[in-house]
DNA sequence: CGGTATCCTTGTGGATACTG
DNA sequence: CAGTATCCACAAGGATACCG
């Protein structure tokens, strides 16, 4: 727990200005793969896909029809990230016309969880923070 | 917990095709709120921000010299999209030279819980997520 | 000290056309 | 069907300079 707050606080632990032998500064390199995941999390489709992967396995073009509004580039592009990421799975059954499945992970699978409850803090708080932003948007210039 | 769910999938539950009198779909509201968030949560610097305050009020050059890589103008940014949307407030003292202390909101505090979550997935599973990578970077072309 | 203003580079995402 | 390739618009973010 403990490390995730710090790895989130950038070097200020490395204050004592010893020497990092194990090739790069660990704290920084943790706070990367806290903020790699974040992004991932905070892009525009990829939530939207893993979720829409959840009850298993879907084909590129249900993918397409069920998250309105992607475009082939994008969801190709995030298929592919979260592919590379190994959050997600591609199954591809060579015939004609060609089929490609793609499905959730373990790893992937676990995701959902944490983003979840993410997802439960927004719907909680949302009303309070439209009024929040229409307060500060009403302020004097 | 559901709801949530739904959000994040798009407007499939609306596919009963009756029309939403309360002035938009609200299934694309919830939606929205949500993607709000995890794209505030996975920009550059908010949740480094917001961790940075977590242990009382900072002023504005202290914060700087903390988060490590910020500049001037994305600090500036960055607390002012925070301002907006509730979760930080600021506190100006009128003297010379000025004082300018921010801190977290309560629901800035409560934001902290479910991104340590994420946080913890992102630091469980890195060493899982780097070999993923790699591995997919090594495949034939 | 705590900002704005300005310019610039890069990355993200959309539209369209083409392909095995 | 499941992609690539190309071009383009716009937003995020960094560097620098100036200001109350």
């Amino acid at each position: 727990m403990d490390t995730v707050a710090t790895s989130l606080q950038g070097g200020t632990s490395s204050s004592a200005g010893h020497i990092d032998v194990t090739g790069g500064d660990h704290v920084a390199v943790r706070c990367r793969a806290v903020n790699d995941i974040l992004a991932r999390v905070g892009d525009k489709w990829s939530m939207q896909v893993v979720m829409t992967l959840a009850d298993g396995p879907v084909r590129f073009n249900e993918l397409r029809r069920a998250i309105d509004g992607i475009s082939q580039r994008m969801l190709t592009r995030t298929l592919r990230a979260l592919e590379r990421d190994g959050l997600v799975s591609r199954a591809v059954t060579p015939s004609v016309p060609p089929r490609v499945d793609y499905s959730l992970t373990d790893l992937g699978r676990s995701l959902r969880e944490p983003v979840l409850a993410l997802g439960s803090w927004a719907m909680a708080n949302r009303e309070t923070i439209e009024a929040a932003r229409a307060e500060f948007d009403r302020r004097p210039v």
